[in-house]
DNA sequence: CTATTATGAATGAACG
DNA sequence: CGTTCATTCATAATAG
């Protein structure tokens, strides 16, 4: 239809030889990956700096392959996609209707947000993170307590 | 569920013909303009003069609807994202054997880049652009500077 | 297989 | 300049 289609994604191709499943295309995140990224954007984190980006990816990468742009992404991505869905409900609720239960956890993220902002550093630990691996142990987020990393300046320009 | 239809504001139909009227939304570079565009940060040029943005954009304007600011920050950009790529890849790929590979290439953009700041004007050959693509060909105009300047092909082996 | 959705990636614009 | 926001493009995942 359009022709504006840039269309110069990064064209992984079967670069001739294996094909071993080799799919070169986007970072397909883990569940694993998926469910401490929840956890940390849960948590209030919302614009990771690149230092923690890079921490970040660090130690997802022992649940497989990533990269800090994906970290990067992820974030972006998600801040962007919880604006646009609450966007949408302000406009899609005209000044008609008082509450609607539609606004349930939008109001628990704009509180946790808040919380974050002093957040240091979270404590990942590749160790423990393999420890409850497959056992839903409760994430032991120490989110004020640093484990043996000093105190790390991780502040954001909040106000 | 969802159904975004943010679709206001028409989806910059400037496909070459009457542009007019598209005012709204951002600008929608052609591949045209993209292509040179890179070329001429890749032959150095990252922080374009005012007349160099006057220049490149009239230049530029022919392949479709284009504003100084455009250029503008297509270079602020493409050069933030050049080096903020740089660095999460130097951080983010211990596996690599990164010899003093990764600081020559900077090495020589830097000399490159000082190189281009005496670049007196394009040395772009429209009709070479022209002729990759359709049949755009007669189209010799100067860029606004004498038309003594001959034709220059900075072509590099890239693409 | 085709259509739709979810989401990774890209980038124009702008802020501090 | 580095960082952040918004829209959009592209594609893996999934529904039909």
């Amino acid at each position: 239809m359009d022709e504006y289609s840039t269309g110069f994604c990064i064209r992984a191709g079967r670069s001739g030889g294996g094909g071993t499943g080799t799919k070169c295309g986007r970072w397909n995140p883990t569940t694993e990956q998926v469910k401490v990224l929840t956890e940390l954007f849960r948590s209030g984190l919302r614009t990771p700096s690149t230092d923690q980006i890079q921490k970040i990816s660090a130690e997802l990468s022992f649940y497989g392959k990533i990269e800090s742009k994906n970290v990067f992404y992820w974030f972006q991505n998600h801040k962007a996609r919880e604006r646009q869905k609450r966007r949408r409900v302000l406009v899609d609720e005209p000044t008609h209707h008082i509450n609607h239960h539609t606004t349930k956890q939008i109001n628990e993220i704009s509180e946790a947000e808040r919380v974050i902002e002093t957040l240091q550093l979270f404590p990942l630990n590749s160790r423990l993170f393999a420890d409850e691996f497959k056992e839903n142990t409760a994430f032991t987020y120490n989110v004020g307590m640093e484990m043996d990393q000093p105190t790390l300046d991780l502040r954001l320009s909040f106000v």
